[in-house]
Parts: structure tokens; C-alpha cells; sequence
DNA sequence: TATTATTTTTAGATTTGACTAAATTTATTT
DNA sequence: AAATAAATTTAGTCAAATCTAAAAATAATA
């Protein structure tokens, strides 16, 4: 089955909210589509036609089976275009969501398996997250929130959740990136902010509403 | 100025047409687009209040200056996003063109810039076609007719004129690619048909019609 | 030069993906 | 439980890109 580009979107974005809640509302997915309540319905009718979608009228929605395995194969593009794009072209990780969005609906199978083998098979993307394999299989990191980080346990960055350009602007001024050295010094209870350490810097204090979305794995 | 991958397919083709005969016509760009001359003439108006075109009803039209320049920055991608494939992904040279057909509409400057020194400033894709620099210059090779090559003299075959599934099929059968050595041997004035001894292969005929079709340039 | 043929354009539809405004269904309060 | 609010869908438009069929302009020919 063949879809559009605006249909993948569609299929991608469903995907990542029923991750979090286990059926997704129309406004929701028009929230995260930057669109309106009425086109959702339109398209979701059409996911539905092409059976991929479990649907019901004012009760909410979800991917089936199929539909899954199509958004993974989106994921699985846009990281692994990603990672060229940052390993191979040297494009900071903050710079590449934008075009791998593009990148990612280029149709050819051929390519996608190429690409890959030239890449030396990546498990994870440069901003840690987790390239699905062709079968739809995600390789599983042990991770942990930098909030549950023990205070002074050395720890390496892997992921961060939220990647809006004013997170990512945050992030590149206290020299936090995927793979750089960070350990907690000290837990503010007033406000849940943390004193960190990170690499060579000196100490500085971030939000607790940063630290939730900065996941790092111990050291060693 | 923004183009849709639509208005940049017919722009490209515009530019192949014009190249051949100053000025084109509705159904022969209809004929290359593959739709009918209506859908054509709908896209002449809108390429025209883009002013990129210049166009008089029933007479004929031609890109302007502006539209040449669109039509390089296009055909620039094309050729490079086919160097990719073959020289780091390791396609064969005859299987990327529908491939860079997609890609060539993706938008970021950026990803060109970084992907032409990705790949060490090339001059020529592998069908041997010249690459624009990013100011639209075309490099310029010496290159002559596979019929007009003297008997015996030996030469490295540059690039081919006709791309068609059914071309590079016959050329992959006579093991005539990009680079490959190639002389003549005779020339039969009955049919034009030649005689030709390529790299380490038995000597074989080929018809007019092909060698037509293949450029070369000497040796050393 | 008329007539016929060809080329090109216009007119009117269709599909996809979007929109606004109104109607309908479901959820929440008083 | 009735009224109000919120969420969702439907109805009607719109723009882009295509199509077919018919009309108009140009070219070719008898």
C-alpha cells in the first residue's frame, strides 16, 4: 500500500500520541499537526478506508497492526536520514529535524537498506533515539531520567524528549548534547531544580522542567 | 522565489527542451511530461505570473533568465544526489534516475551545500552529465560522437545522450558504461552500424542508432 | 484561397488536503 | 436532570494539479 506524503505525517504523529495515551483525540492530533479539528476527521476517515486505523465516530482512534508497522517504517527513514545527516554531512543534531522531515518520505525501499549499511547500521539516532530495524524491531537503551540521576553518579547523555528549537537552543547554551559527560551535584526541593556538572563546564543550575526531558545512561 | 515539486519538474524539462530548439511548444513539453497539453497550458500560466517565462498564447514559450537559474539549481541536485548513490551508496549508474528524481525536490541550501563537499566538489554525475556549480556555471568537457571517432583510437566513454530503461539496457549488455574504454574498429557505410572493441571484450557491432547516442573523449 | 488538419487554449469536472461555520454528540456543571 | 461547555463531525468552499471535451487559433493542403 502506497501513501502520501501528508498521510505519513498523519500516521507519524498518531503514532508517537498513542505511545503516551492508548487512544488519541481528534484535537490532539490536531494540535500536533498545527491544523484543525475538521481536517483531522477528513484524513482519519481516509486511514480508515485504507484500514490501518481502529476508528471510532466521537470515541477516539488508534493505529492498527498495519498502521504501526507504517509508522515505523517512517521513523525508521527520518532517523536514519538523520543520522546521515549529522555523521556524514555535519550538520549540528539541532539542525536536522526540518529536512530529515522531508527526507523521510523519499519512497524507494532500495535506498533505505543502502543507506543504512553505508551508515554501519545505527542503532540510535544522534539525538538517542532508537532506529527501529526493517522489521519494525526498536533496540532498547536502559535510561534513565536525569532528574533520577543519584547525585554525583557520573552519567552520559542519550536522548531528550522534548525537541522543540527553543529546547534545543536551551540545551546547545549549557553544552548538553547527546554523549556528553553530566553528574548532579545538588536536588533544589523548592523548585525541583538541579545543580549539574557537565563535562569540563563549571557547575550551573537547570529547571526541573529541563531536567525531565534529559535522559542519560550511567557511565561504564 | 518558491517552487512546487511540480512547477520544478516542468521548469527542468522546459530547460532540456529549449536547449534543442530555442523555443517549445505545448505537446512536445505535453509529450515529455507525460499529461495532456491542457494540464500544460494551466502550469504555462502560473510559470508565467511567477515571471520565469517567456510566453505568448499559441506562439511558444521559453524560460527567462530567472528560470534558467531554477531549472540549474534543480538539475544540480539531480546530479548530485546521483553521485551519491552510486559512488557512497554503490548503485549502478542506470537504476538512480527515478531515485534523484525525488530528490532533487528537497529544499534545504544547506543539505546541498555540505552534500557537494561530502562528496569532494564532483564535476560530473555518473552518467557523465556536467554538475552547475551553485552559481549555475556548467563545467564544459571536451567530448565528440562515438561515430565521429577516428578508427583505432582509443578513448573513455563520458556520458550518454539518451537515458531510457531500454537504452542503458542494451549499453549494460554491450558492458558500456561510464568510463569504460572503447575504440572502433570499422565503420560500415551500409547501415552506419560500427565495430567496436570494448575494454577487454570480443569485438562486437552496434547500430547507428546507439553510438549515436554515446560520447567519449580521448585518451590521456 | 478555401478547406482540412493540427495545435493550443478554454470550459467544466475531479481529487487531495486544507479551511470556516454550523450541527451534532459527549462531557461537565449547576 | 436540565443546561452549559467541550469535543467532534458534517457541510460547504477553496486552491493545486490533473483530466476530457469542445472551441479557437494557426498551419498545411487541395
Amino acid at each position: 500500500m502506497n501513501f502520501t506524503t501528508s498521510e505519513e505525517n498523519y500516521i507519524k504523529s498518531i503514532y508517537h500520541l498513542q505511545r503516551d495515551s492508548d487512544t488519541v483525540n481528534t484535537n490532539s492530533l490536531a494540535a500536533e499537526m498545527q491544523t484543525s479539528a475538521a481536517s483531522v476527521t477528513d484524513m482519519l476517515k481516509k486511514l480508515q478506508r485504507k484500514k490501518i486505523l481502529q476508528y471510532e465516530r466521537y470515541k477516539g482512534f488508534k493505529l492498527n497492526e498495519s498502521g504501526k508497522k507504517v509508522a515505523l517504517g517512517v521513523v525508521r527513514k527520518h532517523r536514519l536520514w538523520e543520522y546521515f545527516l549529522v555523521e556524514k554531512l555535519g550538520f549540528a543534531w539541532d539542525k536536522v529535524h526540518p529536512i530529515a522531515e522531508e527526507l523521510e518520505h523519499i519512497s524507494s525501499d532500495e535506498l533505505i537498506k543502502r543507506l543504512e549499511q553505508f551508515l554501519g547500521n545505527p542503532s540510535f539516532d544522534p539525538h538517542g533515539d532508537p532506529i527501529p530495524d526493517r522489521n519494525g524491531k526498536i533496540p532498547v537503551i536502559r535510561q534513565l531520567n536525569l532528574s533520577s540521576l543519584p547525585l554525583k553518579q557520573h552519567a552520559t547523555v542519550s536522548s531528550v524528549s522534548n525537541q522543540t528549537p527553543q529546547m534545543l537552543e536551551m540545551l546547545r547554551h549549557y553544552h548538553i548534547g547527546i554523549g556528553t559527560s553530566i553528574s548532579v551535584l545538588k536536588h533544589f526541593e523548592f523548585d525541583g531544580s538541579l545543580e549539574i556538572k557537565v563535562s569540563k563546564q563549571s557547575a550551573c543550575i537547570i529547571s526541573e522542567q529541563v531536567a525531565k526531558n534529559v535522559f542519560v545512561h550511567y557511565d561504564q
